[in-house]
DNA sequence: TTTATATATGAACACATATTCATATATTCA
DNA sequence: TGAATATATGAATATGTGTTCATATATAAA
């Protein structure tokens, strides 16, 4: 894992401000922190997740209810409510056959509405 | 684009809760809105970026400082630093032939705040 | 102008991923 | 038990994407 740069087409010169360097890299969270970081934002990095996790924050609905207003299939949504459950985002009951899914984190709300501060500060030029 | 799901295996049965879906419906973003704030979550989505971006939060850094501290090759950081640029998350100016790259967003500490506090209550069973 | 350096960029490749399709599982009802 | 329904899931496919490699561009210095 060390030896990888040795034929790597980087900056050996002079250029490298090493001052800056040394002290961004003591502040730099640990690489796992990163990983599920990157990991976390990725779930929202999805039009078809957005959508469910938007349509939750109203509402708690079912499988079937999900894949209507998205008209989309019931195994696609399948999948992906799989995907936000795997990263805690979304919990489901089951009421007989029907399962039903709500959000299961306080934060999501936030997380997409600061999105939506972004796009919409950001959409025509700055 | 009305008619794809003429033979889609979707529920086309009596356990969806109209009233439900025709609330949630109404209080769903557009789809543009959608798409773009899935295209800015897609940008934290990455590792590498993720790096970039925590780094460029303690310090404007040059190219070639960022692929040094991240260990990676000076054409993988600028092709990534070119997906941040285009999301206007990071900003440059050029000094003779180096260009220090900077955050361009005062959001996007307050974004990856909040993954932090996230992936941090989450990490370890509910 | 020639050389060196810092960055940008297009093409190719390897890998990840979202949806579809077929089917399995679980539950209710007759 | 058997039929119907709601959901889950594995495999396949198509599409997207991150890095590498080679090279182009821009600037500075000799």
């Amino acid at each position: 894992m060390d030896n990888s740069m040795d034929n790597m087409q980087v900056c050996e010169t002079t250029c490298i401000h090493e001052d800056i360097v040394n002290r961004v890299k003591d502040k730099l969270p640990d690489d796992e922190t990163i990983y599920k970081l990157s990991e976390f934002f990725k779930v929202f990095g999805d039009k078809t997740r957005v959508k469910i996790v938007s349509a939750l924050i109203d509402s708690e609905m079912c499988v079937c209810d999900i894949a209507y207003l998205l008209n989309m299939s019931q195994s696609a949504i399948s999948h992906q409510l799989r995907v936000l459950k795997n990263s805690n985002l979304v919990k489901n009951r089951k009421e007989g056959k029907v399962v039903y899914y709500s959000l299961d984190d306080e934060h999501v709300k936030d997380i997409i509405a600061q999105g939506i501060v972004h796009i919409t500060h950001k959409g025509r030029g700055e």
